[in-house]
DNA sequence: GCGTAAATGACAACATGCTGGCATAAGTAA
DNA sequence: TTACTTATGCCAGCATGTTGTCATTTACGC
């Protein structure tokens, strides 16, 4: 069966990982003054744009990430005083990792030169093609979760 | 400035960081029985999606990655007789990568698995969405290059 | 409640990826 | 051609990520 999906998807596949590749140089150069690794900006991020907190588990399925990778950046970023373990009230031994006032400095700083940077790349994209794209991507997560 | 489609965007990144993880898992599942790890697969994808030759480097852009770390998985590679190096006319040094034998039967093993798997995923999406997705990711990869 | 399955933290071994540096080859402009 | 810049292979050191294992905690079906 020749489905022309079949080779639209794997090019989309593809093109995903090198998307990926790219996008944490990005990153990296844009945290290079701030001291930052694309393990530090990914976690800060997540925590960042969480509501409520999360766990370090709850990290690593939002970043698609194992949990022990999240757990040893954590532990150094708790001993650096980038982010505080603070009690879980729905679990014993499962702390919440916060930012700490340090964190959030640093955060700020991202910010800074983060909020630009998405502004110029999206500049010349309709907002419905990212939503669109969004929502593609989304679809994609729910089925291989 | 709150501009609404700054965090679409910063959302997509993320979600685009969790799909990468999540899209590898899938690989790795799928190809557990061939032996194979997703420094490998990619790499053997990457090659066999690409009409003409693909040196090094090349395969390095393709996936977004360092090409240090390309090289190092295609020496191995040349060790367990999965790729040959064959001379490159436009290129004294720069080898271009091949499939061996074996590693083009590795490579229908994998699309045994690997056809029915993007079938099935794309089975409820629309053409037109992977279309403008693949389009979107494109222009996203251009300007970051 | 009870018993089992799932989730989590901790640790270790290993694979993968990146940066930096150096020498050589290729591309480019004068 | 020459001089300069870029690309490439190779090596080393280090950061990051995964898998496997075990003990403990939590969640869930009965």
């Amino acid at each position: 069966m020749h489905s022309p999906k079949r080779v639209l998807f794997l090019d989309l596949v593809l093109s995903l990982f090198r998307l990926n590749g790219l996008l944490i140089a990005e990153g990296d150069a844009m945290t290079e003054k701030l001291g930052l690794t694309h393990a530090r900006w990914k976690v800060i991020g997540a925590i960042a744009l969480s509501s409520s907190g999360l766990t370090v588990p709850g990290i690593a399925r939002v970043l698609g990430q194992s949990r022990q990778a999240v757990q040893r950046i954590t532990d150094v970023m708790l001993e650096d005083g980038l982010v505080h373990y603070v009690p879980n009230p729905k679990h014993k031994r499962s702390m919440l990792v916060t930012l700490s006032d340090e964190g959030k400095d640093i955060y700020n700083q991202l910010r800074e030169v983060q909020d630009p940077w998405a502004i110029e790349t999206t500049e010349d994209i309709p907002i419905e093609e990212l939503e669109s794209g969004l929502r593609l991507v989304r679809r994609l997560i729910k089925k291989f979760n």
